[in-house]
DNA sequence: GCTATAGTTAGCTTCATGGCTAACCAATCG
DNA sequence: CGATTGGTTAGCCATGAAGCTAACTATAGC
């Protein structure tokens, strides 16, 4: 579970860096060699490497050496954890929605309850829009 | 353009810590106050209060003072443009699988016009797997 | 009006990040 | 073999992020 988090940590702190965000695009169409990758930056190697090293950290991308060029690839296996994150807070999105939509259907029942007893002051609603 | 990547760092970068996005989940299932957010974690008001600067300054999360309590709510809008990041991918995977797919038909073409001819040095292709 | 509550401001540490240069392997290629 | 190419290591620097305390402001409640 702490596990769970810092992989998602690192997932997304490795997203959010535009250098890098290019990289796994550029990847996304194919695998590249380091030099490749680093090609359209405006940066020394060494900085591009830190790059990649985050982002391999991060297990967005796996990387092998074959002679003297290292060749990236990207794990899309990787990208799942970051998009059930968003499938998780969807969830409770619509978790929410029902809640408010049962809160109304309370609110009218109550509300013809009322109907039959007494007109009473609506109750003020608060935390829902 | 530039603005939108900026944006998107600072979307990514606010969901890159577990407290955040921890009180990304949270809001998401209702507003709530500065201190209500703060509670569960153990940390000082001021450190706290950082991360909720960090989630409005990314816009994912909206808060207004009325009296003495901050009201923070979700932006979901927010979201998409992350959640679009990720679709903008899938898209470039997906064109990937079918250039593979088309390749492999090319190759097969080849081979059976080959069948025919002779087997030709294919010209050496470059940076698509 | 005093006190407790809810945030806020200011200022300080510490560590991580993103960039650089310079020097250094280790494969290729001529 | 010697030079080139492709990465790598090491070390430096500036900035920013994440945490803290202490002191302050402003509303709410009694």
């Amino acid at each position: 579970m702490a596990n769970q988090s810092s992989r998602l940590d690192q997932i997304f702190a490795a997203l959010a860096d535009p250098t890098r965000r290019a990289v796994v695009m550029r990847l996304c169409a194919g695998e590249a060699s380091v030099g490749e990758l680093a090609d359209p930056f405006d940066m020394a190697l060494p900085s591009f490497m830190k790059h990649v090293h985050a982002l391999e950290a991060s297990g967005l991308v796996l990387s092998e050496k074959s002679g003297r060029v290292r060749t990236c690839r990207l794990r899309p296996d990787a990208l799942v954890g970051a998009e059930d994150w968003f499938q998780q807070l969807r969830a409770v999105w619509e978790a929410r929605l029902d809640r408010f939509e049962a809160y109304v259907m309370k609110l009218k029942k109550e509300k013809e309850r009322a109907g039959a007893k007494r007109p009473s002051r609506t109750t003020k609603r608060k935390g829902s829009e």
